[in-house]
DNA sequence: TGTGTAGAATGGTTTAACCATTATCATTAT
DNA sequence: ATAATGATAATGGTTAAACCATTCTACACA
């Protein structure tokens, strides 16, 4: 019948005030918060009680911190990274494997391979080609760190065609802790890097035709691929 | 060449040094930790900075603080809490509409009844028609408010046939923050409320013969029909 | 004109005390 | 004996005042 009485504590009535007013846009990305002694004053606190509400608030990713004078409270543009390091947090625990992962990222980025293919401008394309031009270097270079990293960039760049955040966010937490794995269980090989061009280039092709089909199925064999070579490696490790 | 020196701040350390132990295994859900007077001390610091440490640990989901003797922190279960907060930032925010939320879910939801019906038991499938009965019960006496409560409850126990803690997470995220529009956007009518009850039993049928893809398909068609709902009511309301 | 240094503003930390909540245990009334 | 009542102590929550560490700014000086 009644809802237990939340029990106040005074830091949490001011996280909420603050983060209110960011959400409401009275407090916008690169405003500054006054001074600790001010916002002490203002709120009717002490420095302590501030501090730890100041805390929450940095977690959050909400504000961030800067030192010295002029330095202070600035208020951040929201992202994922909050999403990203409380789903590190479930990898580290081991609560979430790479198989996990790696599951749930073939399927996610198939769904949002399709929806990018059909969003697809000429600017779009012609970012992706840059992309692929430079990945192409670095693989006859054998610049197997700087072609992974290229590689992730094309992922990423194929998010934010979505126009959709939510994809976008979701792809930079399963990539940005995917990636700890790369270095340690990603070994270079020739041909097997060559596919994954090739794949790419059927993808741009099918995005010019706006054939959302073929390049949902393509990224998908190209995800799959990288994902079973990682687990090869893996299961060799633990032998 | 090198990595910008990171700037210590005690409570940080303090911070890594217990979420280490958490993730390591040494502190285990449900463990306390010493009072923060005697905390303090281990730590060689002060109290106002060891609390500044148990604010972010709260913030990231890893302990609950209790009052009174026998109160202080404790251990807590690991789970998708943060996620969702963070979610729920973005969207309150304005950064995540509706619209994307709803795009993103009919996607992700599709794949996981997929892999959800591939892995299917033969208790799950027990667990799903209980529920489905529920909710047949609650769609005979009009209660709407309990129908919807049941059918989320058989989109999350489909989450947890995948095995796979990342899709569960992600249902959990998409589901918690969707909920706020049900009841604002979502009015009562009996002939839909009847076609998704045919949903589910479709789906269930499916399940039973193992076969995913029309699983999949009809509850693509399901949530669709959520939406298109929601999506209805909501131009409705701004003309 | 450039350079170095002193000052001041700001966040980071410490200390010590008091308040508020709650489990426990002793006291008391029935 | 048992149940209500109240005292006690342990714990988190808050306050205050001081000092330390970092960094921007302005001024003096070469």
């Amino acid at each position: 019948m009644f809802k237990k009485a939340k029990q106040s504590r005074v830091f949490q009535d001011i996280v909420e005030q603050i983060q209110d007013a960011i959400i409401n846009g009275k407090l916008e990305p690169g405003a500054k918060l006054p001074a600790e002694r001010e916002l002490k004053d203002m709120f009717n606190t002490s420095r302590g009680t501030l501090r730890e509400a100041l805390r929450v608030l940095e977690q959050k990713g909400l504000i961030e911190i800067k030192l010295g004078v002029s330095g202070g409270a600035i208020i951040k543009h929201m992202d994922a990274e909050p999403i990203v390091e409380s789903l590190a947090l479930l990898i580290r625990s081991g609560e979430v494997s790479l198989k996990h992962l790696s599951e749930f990222r073939i399927k996610i980025e198939g769904s949002l391979v399709e929806i990018a293919a059909s969003r697809a401008t000429k600017e779009d394309i012609k970012e992706l080609e840059i992309l692929f031009n430079k990945a192409k270097g670095y693989y006859e270079k054998d610049d197997w760190g700087n072609f992974l990293k290229t590689d992730e960039k094309m992922h990423m760049y194929i998010g934010t065609m979505t126009r959709n955040p939510v994809f976008q966010f979701v792809q930079k937490s399963i990539h940005d802790n995917i990636h700890q794995y790369y270095e340690e269980y990603l070994p270079m090989n020739k041909k097997r890097t060559l596919e994954n061009l090739t794949d790419f280039e059927k993808i741009i092709k099918a995005m010019k035709i706006n054939d959302s089909q073929t390049a949902s199925a393509t990224i998908i064999d190209h995800v799959k691929r990288f994902n079973d070579k990682m687990q090869e490696k893996i299961k060799l490790n633990t032998k």
